[in-house]
DNA sequence: CGTAACCTAACGATCATTCGTACTTATGTC
DNA sequence: GACATAAGTACGAATGATCGTTAGGTTACG
């Protein structure tokens, strides 16, 4: 029997599938035993390159955690104009959810499935990072950019209206990002109704 | 011991708590133990009201299914402007969230568990749903209503866009979800923009 | 030759559910 | 109103299945 296939990076490859297997399944619906399979080792040889279930889950957010607060960092210490940071917000949503469309799901979906340290943690990163977007719109409305509706309801509809992306179930073909960004972006910004 | 306690309606009872639950806690992390504590009796008890746990999914998943369906088809049947059907597709969406947040969340969230013939039930309904809303979108499109913005992202964005009320963490104060709905509809139909 | 990767086997815990039984309430009969 | 019967509700105990994880041994590579 042939053992020890070093060709691949075992450990991506199990965080990889994990990734993909919580996000069809959910975190507790998936057992050790399918993410093995989906591996292609045994149940217990998981355990020779990660420390436990959790484990998993709580990476996975934590990276997708970070891309998400450093894009947005990047994005406030660059630009100015709010307008301008609210298109790229969106652009940064739809770039994530297009690189690693299972971690965003993980992300979204999963995440309170964490330890209750880890959860503590990320939910407070979650709010830093919801309120660094109202206060785009917040200093929007007072330079007179956007129209006065409530920060609040406007951030929490603007980032959930994000969360379908990631899930593209494509009839056939693949979805153009760029497009999918810029509609987003006209849609948020200049609304439905013709004028 | 004091056995048979006629006064509440148990299954309406335990209906209730398992959508609490399994808002809380998902569909798979939430145990017939959990729910026969969160009820007040043993386990095994359960099944004197019900048949098994999928069972409490997938009615929790096709009342709130049909909450949706029969409340859209009111719309599409009483309102003749694509504008203001949009308009009572928000209002309906917010008065769900308002009215049955646990459902709504179960609804949203944990559907994908249902059993395979369920499970393509659900997701035809869904699929329906979105293009009756698609389509009250190209309809707007058709008479110069709305702008050139791709029916499916839009339809998409929208509808994601508005699952968030339903899992509102109110920091002290209850939600105006008359305000919310007001606030939804001129964000997605005016946008953010001044001009 | 050491060690990382993988195996088989098994651990205790927990899972949804079933069984047989006991008690309470509702219903019908005289 | 008294009484038998049925239906409804709850219980404790136990079922087999599956869970995450561990122990200890084997293989193959550097």
């Amino acid at each position: 029997m042939i053992l020890a296939m070093p060709k691949v990076n075992r450990k991506q490859v199990i965080y990889q599938r994990a990734a993909e297997l919580f996000k069809h399944k959910g975190y507790s619906a998936t057992s050790m035993r399918d993410l093995a399979e989906a591996v292609g080792i045994e149940p217990s040889s998981l355990y020779s390159h990660i420390a436990s279930k959790r484990e998993l889950l709580t990476k996975i957010c934590m990276d997708t955690a970070l891309r998400f607060t450093s894009g947005l960092q990047h994005i406030v210490d660059t630009v100015c104009d709010p307008v301008e940071q609210l298109r790229q917000v969106i652009d940064l949503h739809v770039a994530v959810a297009r690189d690693t469309p299972s971690s965003v799901t993980v992300f979204t979906d999963e995440w309170r499935h964490l330890d209750l340290a880890d959860l503590q943690t990320f939910e407070d990163q979650r709010r830093s990072y919801q309120r660094a977007v109202k206060e785009i719109i917040v200093r929007g409305l007072e330079h007179g950019l956007f129209t006065d509706i409530d920060p609040r309801t406007t951030t929490k509809t603007l980032l959930t209206g994000l969360r379908w992306i990631h899930v593209w179930q494509g009839e056939g073909k693949a979805p153009d990002y760029d497009v999918i960004a810029a509609d987003i972006k006209r849609l948020f910004l200049d609304g439905m109704i013709v004028r």
